[in-house]
DNA sequence: GGTGAAAAACTCGATCG
DNA sequence: CGATCGAGTTTTTCACC
């Protein structure tokens, strides 16, 4: 990891979709050297993959959210991560310091079907008590770095 | 936006750097096919940029916070996104119900670094208190959707 | 939306700084 | 480690139906 791997992941962060050519380019590298260094990097897990940015009004969805967990009992990150893969509207968790033990970040059609989503996750997890926070309009969202 | 648009979505989700081809099988399209819709999908926002998922932990970025913001006097949500968008520890924010006015997601390299860009967040916008959850781990992070 | 052909880009060696 | 070269393959990108 030198400033060459970061100058490659500056670019396909930009867009994913670049030519081994432009990613090259970016990074001072000729196209094959720049598919060797990004194939290590995503080899080694540095980069996990390559998603589209994608407007959720456009899907028709709508709502969004943050809950944070509190759970009965000790589960391991482990078990709650296995708990919590199978809901889709769970697009992102992590456990959290302080009172909470998880934040979720949550996305769904409406707030019906939020609830239901919320639903899944208490029977699911061994959820003692969420407190959730609806996301009223999104004022920024950056790629990491 | 029909059945076919999700498709190719789902698809380009789950790869940004699938070819045409693969894209378009997904569909039920032929490669040209596909770049016509996926183009079309990008020049109608639908789609909004294509990314790579990078772990933070490679980039040496280990510290992550979720930053609950309360504002003084009533800040409009277009003057809270121009206060936020020159602080790049800053990668997600959304103006929320409940007691606080915004969510911050922010990254950092360390606990030292997270202080510092918390206090330009204070001192750029209009903040009376923040309350900051650190991130111990990340069960989940998954593309929209 | 499909087809087909031209142009561009990628892939994989081997070889040399 | 990386550049370059070259041949074979795949992908992209058009015009046209």
């Amino acid at each position: 990891m030198d400033t060459i791997d970061e100058a490659i992941i500056r670019c396909v962060m930009r867009n994913a979709r670049s030519t081994y050519a432009e990613i090259g380019q970016a990074a001072g590298l000729s196209a094959p050297a720049a598919k060797r260094r990004l194939d290590r990097l995503v080899a080694s897990g540095a980069i996990r993959g390559f998603t589209a940015l994608v407007d959720p009004q456009a899907l028709a969805w709508h709502t969004e959210a943050f809950v944070e967990v509190y759970c009965t009992g000790n589960p391991t990150p482990a078990q709650l991560r296995q708990a919590l893969e199978d809901i889709p509207e769970v697009v992102e968790a992590c456990t959290v310091s302080g009172a909470a033990d998880a934040v979720l970040h949550m996305l769904a059609r409406d707030i019906t079907h939020l609830e239901l989503a919320i639903q899944r996750v208490r029977a699911t997890a061994p959820v003692d008590r969420t407190e959730s926070v609806i996301v009223l309009s999104r004022l920024l969202n950056r790629p990491r770095l």
